[in-house]
RNA sequence: GGCCCUAUCGUCUAACGGUUAGGACGCCGGCUUUUCAAGCCGUUAAUCGGGGUCCGAUUCCCCGUAGGGUCACCA
């Protein structure tokens, strides 16, 4: 009876650092196909150089995984596998396929140590990659490469060998850096006598500057994209769409949910070049996202940007939902609320942007002429006139009538009249305080009919 | 430098060997508007070079060139 083989997929870092969007790509991707096949994800963590690993990198790990929704079948810690390393590490010196090796320590302490050295066979070793087709690489190069540290301490090449093979993994997929590694694993398994796995190298996720994404020089932690605000969904459809199109033929679908791209995941769609990752990207997928929202969802992430001092005012939370849509139109990430409702030091208060719809503004007869008046001698008084006639023609609005279109009604005219900059500037600046803001009508209907007169009458 | 991988607009990409080489982001411009955004519309912009194969190459092959990766007792 033939069983069929079961799809097993591992993502492998090692926590000597915050892993950036080019290692979570290859968790997706992984991730992706192990799902697409209904076969098995497997996370290990690959902590074989103690002098580096840490904890806080470790729970960076698990922390980014979870937010991005990759969930795994199964957790290894590879360091607990030591004794099976230890085992056949012994064996292959035991068959003399690997032999101890007495040579002066590398860290420069001149102590001389055991280390464990590969008999390399010297051949040529070929395989297929999933992506790029058939590669061929001569291991003479690789000389007699180390395995292990000492007896007890394991080098990667041989751990990750081991661990694949002992878990089962049927597809590695990683990054394209490990192209040139690859080899030395499939000596490794010919020494075992095991079977080699499917490889897939994926192009590289690349910096700003075409070098491949670096914790220390241009890549920043996966965590801190959660941290500032970024929606889980539009990240992973972002990074997932780094290298690889999803969309069908002639599609130019570009946004898609995790199930989709479960659905459509396929190697051979996937680009062979490294590929840049843009922020501006990111931020416009996103914006997308953010749209998406239902407003419990929006202010869900929201909630945690808002200022300290904003607990203090009252009708706040009306006043919040009132001005959602401004957020929306905003922000492309929700640290961008923080920004715009100033930070939380009350000192800062009246110089963020949407500070007017909780304080008066600051009231400044510099700004409040417009431009056409401004080298009019009389266009200060001109434009009290204005604002005294605006709240004139706003007094006799009701509470059913105060909206943006009925406010729009009374002024349009008026100001058409008079010269729509002469009369809606001084009105927004003088609801606003500021040269930038909404447009005078939903700056008035956000206010409400008392706020609107009393900060227009303050210029009289 | 050796070995390996790769090559379409600035960036991410589309185009069973036959398209005016398409889309998105960004940029720029316009519309709208009192302003800034947003929104809508639009423009600019690419097949690295040279040889083949073919009636026909972005597409297949070779050679250059360029870029990247890797050459650890890291992973």
């Amino acid at each position: 009876m033939e069983e069929t083989k079961r799809i097993v997929t591992r993502f492998a870092p090692s926590p000597t650092g915050k892993a950036h969007a080019g290692s979570y790509r290859t968790a997706m991707y992984a991730w992706l196909f192990a799902r697409n096949q209904g076969g098995k994800f497997i996370l290990r963590i690959e902590d074989t150089d103690t002098a580096r690993n840490s904890k806080e990198a470790q729970d960076d790990i698990y922390e980014a995984l979870s937010w991005l929704g990759i969930d795994n079948d199964e957790q290894y810690i590879q360091s607990e596998h030591l004794v099976r390393h230890q085992e056949l590490l012994n064996k292959l010196i035991t068959e003399d396929k690997a032999y101890i090796s007495r040579e002066e320590a590398k860290d420069g302490s001149g102590v001389m140590k055991d280390i464990i050295r590969f008999r390399n066979p010297n051949t040529l070793v070929t395989f297929v990659d999933l992506i790029r087709g058939p590669i061929s690489i001569d291991t003479t190069d690789l000389g007699d490469f180390v395995i292990a540290r000492t007896i007890n301490e394991p080098l990667y090449h041989l751990a990750v060998v081991i661990d694949d093979h002992d878990e089962r993994v049927t597809h590695v997929i990683r990054a394209e850096e490990h192209i040139a590694n690859t080899p030395r694993h499939i000596l490794l398994l010919e020494a075992f006598e095991w079977d080699i796995p499917a490889y897939a190298h994926l192009p590289l996720v690349l910096g700003q500057d075409k070098q491949k994404l670096s914790k220390r020089r241009n890549a920043l932690p996966m965590t801190d994209y959660a941290k500032v605000g970024y929606l889980p969904e539009a990240v992973f459809n972002c990074i997932a769409m780094i290298g690889w199109n999803p969309a069908d033929p002639g599609s130019d679908q570009e946004l898609f949910t995790t199930e989709e791209l479960i659905k459509r995941f396929d190697f051979a769609r996937m680009q062979k070049g490294g590929a840049v990752f843009n922020i501006e990207k990111l931020n416009w997928f996103n914006r997308e996202y953010i749209k998406k929202l239902s407003m419990q969802e929006f202010w869900k992430h929201a909630h945690v940007w808002l200022p300290v001092w904003i607990e203090n005012i009252p009708s706040t939370q009306e006043m919040l939902k009132k001005i959602e849509h401004l957020f929306r139109d905003h922000i492309e990430k929700f640290s961008d609320i923080a920004t715009l409702l100033s930070a939380d030091d009350v000192s800062d208060r009246g110089a963020a942007e949407f500070d007017y719809f909780f304080m008066e503004p600051i009231v400044d007869e510099k700004i409040l002429v417009w431009k056409t008046l401004k080298d009019d001698p009389d266009g200060l008084e001109k434009t009290k006139t204005y604002l005294k006639q605006v709240a004139a023609l706003l007094a006799p609005l009701t509470e059913e009538t105060w909206n943006y279109d009925g406010i729009k009604n009374v002024l349009i005219e008026y100001a058409d009249q008079e010269g729509k900059g002469n009369v809606l500037w001084p009105l927004r600046v003088a609801l606003s305080g500021k040269e930038k803001s909404p447009d005078p009508f939903e700056m008035a209907s956000i206010l409400g009919k008392d706020a609107t007169i009393r900060r227009v009458l303050v210029y009289i």
